[in-house]
DNA sequence: AAGACGAAAGTGGTTGA
DNA sequence: TCAACAACTTTCGTCTT
């Protein structure tokens, strides 16, 4: 065996302990630890004090929150979230200090890559360690099987983000997730596709903004049914904990896709914690009650939708509108004049 | 004529033996 | 693994506005 090959080997060894501790679960706890902050914070300021919209967004650069329908800035620098990069000794701070864009994991080797010239320093002519280190480079930076299917993923992951116009910071949080599943070697075998689309679903999920899986299935390039199977099983996998959709999460979004206002939106959400309490909602699905909320608030505030209109927005059809919006008016003792 | 209504049969997922 | 089961859908005829 020659020199040069034994050399490379060794190398290969040092490279990857060096991915190791680079991908070490760690930086993905620190980021979940920060999407809880976030949660949280959504939890607590639940809605716009100028103008009621439930629709807020956490600027994370600037570290403000605002409202997305007036703009007005609630919060400002909030939470100080620190450095991105945790250290517990010494040879990890100089390893992990660094100038520049932050970390992101939207970028598959997390936008860490730095390019090794050819040319060398001053002038000088490029030593054999630069080639050496180059020559890795271009071997190990997309060159993988797996890497390009992640880059695949997130690229896919960003397109539907976009034509579902989510936040980054749930954008970062599928992320996440995708390479948490990577790491415990969910991904090979399955179809990205499918797994992309139920990550973005569980993600979303995650941060209290459900989507239907009807509009996942609208953007995505899979079937309803994959993307359900997909969901199942990386939520088992992953354990994640996610508890039961609440109704009002998806109050807001529909409201506004049906043009309704937030008087309409604030009394449906009314009805479904008082449905709640009564545990009308037990065993329902929460897209079904949610629709025949709307549908009775909108009528009580004069703001009249048919069953059809209501129907197409949720996704769910007028039977069950019908079905679930009798059982809440007659439990409820609310009279609906039509 | 459009919307609301409800019966009946069908579908896909969950549960418990 | 299979059958029973509940929630939801599809379809369609009837009633109301």
């Amino acid at each position: 065996m020659s020199k040069e090959k034994q050399d490379m080997e060794v190398e290969e060894k040092r490279y990857e302990k060096f991915e190791d501790v680079e991908e070490d679960l760690e930086d993905i706890e620190r980021i979940s630890a920060v999407e809880r902050t976030k949660d949280r914070l959504y939890r607590e300021i639940k809605e716009c004090p100028e103008c009621h919209s439930r629709d807020l967004v956490l600027d994370t650069e600037r570290a403000e929150l605002y409202c997305n329908d007036c703009g007005l800035v609630i919060e400002e620098a909030i939470v100080d979230l620190g450095p991105e990069w945790r250290a517990f000794d010494f040879e990890q701070v100089s390893r992990r200090a660094r100038v520049g864009a932050p970390m992101t994991y939207r970028i598959h080797d997390k936008g860490l890559s730095t390019l090794i010239d050819w040319s060398g320093y001053e002038g000088k002519v490029a030593s054999a360690e630069q080639h050496r280190l180059k020559k890795w480079q271009q071997r190990m930076h997309v060159t993988n099987t797996s890497e390009r299917s992640f880059v695949f993923a997130l690229s896919e992951m960003d397109r539907m983000a976009s034509a579902l116009g989510l936040p980054t910071n749930i954008r970062e949080t599928a992320a996440m997730l995708y390479r948490k599943a990577m790491k415990k070697g969910l991904i090979r075998g399955r179809s990205i596709e499918g797994i992309t689309t139920a990550i973005l679903y569980i993600a979303c999920r995650l941060h209290g903004v459900p989507r239907t899986l009807d509009e996942m299935a609208e953007v995505s390039r899979v079937s309803q049914k994959e993307i359900s199977r997909s969901y199942r099983f990386l939520s088992r996998e992953l354990d994640l904990k996610l508890q039961p959709t609440s109704p009002v999460d998806f109050v807001p979004r529909f409201c506004s896709k049906l043009g309704l206002d937030g008087e309409v939106e604030a009394k449906a959400i009314e009805i479904i914690k008082e449905a709640q309490e009564k545990e009308l909602t037990n065993g329902r699905g929460p897209i079904g009650i949610a629709a025949a909320a709307i549908y009775i608030a909108a009528i009580l505030c004069g703001k009249h939708k048919t069953q059809k209109e209501v129907s197409e927005v949720t996704g769910v059809t007028e039977v069950t509108i019908r079905n679930r919006y009798k059982e809440l008016a007659e439990e409820l003792d609310i009279e609906v004049i039509l």
